[in-house]
DNA sequence: CTTGTGTGTTAGTAAGCACTTACATACAAG
DNA sequence: CTTGTATGTAAGTGCTTACTAACACACAAG
């Protein structure tokens, strides 16, 4: 028994050769190929080329992912928390760079699966902003701002910012370029929802 | 001579079949009978169908319909400005909403072409509100701030919504809701890059 | 009336695709 | 040694696709 299953090696390079060319453009040979198995293997786990793309979306899925994101924020002012929040959900986002790909070319072709993860992932993102935003409330006299606006146009900053550079124009953002660009969003947001 | 020309009706019907369905997706066919006209007649008008895709481009880009956006923001003040600005490109951004679509489908595809695209057009964007930051910067007391960072953070809370509703959500976003947005977006920017 | 231009129809080709069938082989367990 | 399980190879099927060739028709201009 290998570390890695038959199995487990065809979702694996499906995720890498749908993220790099695209669904219909990748052939079940090509993905058989790449996890080092025949294409008849292949047939044998999946019975469709259609089954192990969604078999992908649910084992690369960041979903469980976001979790890693929930920090402890207690004792920890709202800006460094922020800040916490900011790197951690970049660096999720770089992880699964490959997923996020495989989002955006297959919005058309699987859109009812992937319009599913990417509302419960908003709405978990949402929803952990706003009940920190809500328990440090009192303390820093924040605006009485929909929250959820808020919450809103901080994540949009900093996914937007993930999506120029890493998916549209291909560029690595250094560490150091990083920070500062998040010390800079969190600065703005965090001067902008306080009264 | 009909008022549009037969390449123009398959430029357009590549147009709408290659958004919805995406590059491999879409037959030339397909195309050929969304333009009410023959295969043939077609492929006498481009010798291939990554010709029609390029031809479509070139014509369809949205970075002309960006200068729409610009305004004379002399005697207005930053607050209007900006709530103006952000309402021209959430509708140029829906106008174009096939296009933004194709974008991010065929990044892998067509990945140079697109990636020009959109470097000219997050360029010319952000020049343009650093030049109004600029010219408004003695009168409000702004914060010492990296402009083309504050500039990537407002551009990217409205593209960001602008995506997660209209693209991913396939949910419509009503003016009131819109305005209510914007306005949410503009307070938060404007309040956090203020001295 | 002739000629050129733009188009349609019909039929095709060669390639590539997802997916299948049949058979062979390696190997671990009993 | 036998049997079951996991895999490979070779060949092929039926379909779809981008793209072509050959011919016919409509029609406007000279």
């Amino acid at each position: 028994m290998d570390i890695s299953s038959t199995k487990d090696k065809i979702v694996k390079a499906a995720y890498d050769c749908f993220s790099e060319k695209g669904y219909n453009a990748t052939t079940t040979k090509e993905i058989a190929k790449t996890a080092g198995v025949s294409e008849v293997t292949l047939f044998r786990y999946f019975s469709t080329k259609s089954d192990i793309f969604k078999e992908m979306l649910k084992r690369y899925s960041f979903l469980p992912v976001l979790y890693k994101i929930k920090i402890e924020s207690d004792g920890i002012d709202l800006q460094d928390t922020l800040k916490l929040i900011a790197v951690k959900f970049y660096n999720t986002l770089l992880e699964r760079k490959q997923f996020v790909r495989i989002m955006l070319s297959e919005i058309n072709h699987y859109s009812e699966e992937i319009i599913d993860i990417y509302s419960n992932f908003r709405e978990e993102l949402d929803s952990m902003l706003i009940s920190i935003f809500e328990s440090k409330i009192c303390d820093l006299k924040l605006k009485n701002f929909d929250l959820k606006v808020a919450s809103m146009g901080f994540i949009g900053m900093i996914y937007s910012f993930f999506l120029t550079n890493e998916i549209f124009l291909k560029k690595k953002v250094d560490d150091i370029e990083l920070n500062n660009v998040i010390n800079a969003f969190v600065d703005i947001f965090l001067n902008g929802i306080k009264k």
